[in-house]
DNA sequence: CGGAATCCTCTTCGATACTG
DNA sequence: CAGTATCGAAGAGGATTCCG
């Protein structure tokens, strides 16, 4: 069955959580390679809202640390396909890892930051008497 | 023993390897509050070239996550202590995820980093004829 | 001693428009 | 289709100075 809509939540705690992979969109495409090698496009179109300059630099870097490998079809029309490389496979044991936390935690810091947040504005109030 | 000098290697891969803990000194200051409860002074000495700004602004973000405990001893000399909490040490196998990796594949990650540099480099002079 | 205030630079990300 | 070129906004991090 062909996805043809964006898969990750626009609101996807990989932005909140305290591990990260990568750059902001770095772990979502390497959660696409891993189960098949896809053409640009299709990334693009699965990830969402990401510009192409965007996508592109982010393709680069992880073609140029080794973790992806970039293979020109010619057309036309031509494609692009990306795929993960053995190294890039040893970065899915860290990005499981990073959603078991959020899974297991994330909730826990969110109340922290709540009352962290809560007990602050109360002192800054009184601050201003 | 009392270490009085900075006890990470400027040259720390942390900067490097792919895998991140909060922003650029969180995981440092985990690492070092794991061992046991410390006083700002000590951290930012053990830390070495960290800015009071910056430190502070790291201390407070992990406060507000609920990752470390405050403790204030009014003085003279006042002194405040920082320790980890439960839910700050649920990070430490994500650190240590994030060094294993580093210790396994990061020379790979650095020579695919070389090659992919030294193709281009050479694509790039071609390029100018 | 443990910060806070201010100023600065560098990088990241996004929007937009254009191209082989 | 798969990018590149340019611009602008925002935030992270550091240097410096001052404060309770």
């Amino acid at each position: 069955m062909t996805e043809h809509a964006a898969r990750f939540d626009p609101v996807c705690p990989s932005g909140i959580a305290p591990i990260h992979i990568g750059d902001k969109w770095t772990a979502m495409v390497i959660c696409l390679l891993a189960e098949e090698p896809m053409r640009y496009s299709t990334i693009r179109t699965q990830l969402g809202p990401v510009t192409a300059k965007v996508l592109t630099a982010t393709l680069r870097d992880l073609e140029r640390n080794g973790f992806v490998a970039r293979s020109e079809h010619p057309g036309p029309p031509r494609s692009v396909h990306y795929g993960l490389t053995e190294l890039g496979r040893t970065l899915l044991p860290a990005i499981a890892l990073a959603v078991g936390w959020a899974h297991d935690h994330l909730g826990a810091m969110l109340d922290a930051q709540e009352s962290y947040d809560r007990e602050h504005a109360r002192r800054d109030r009184a601050d201003l008497r």
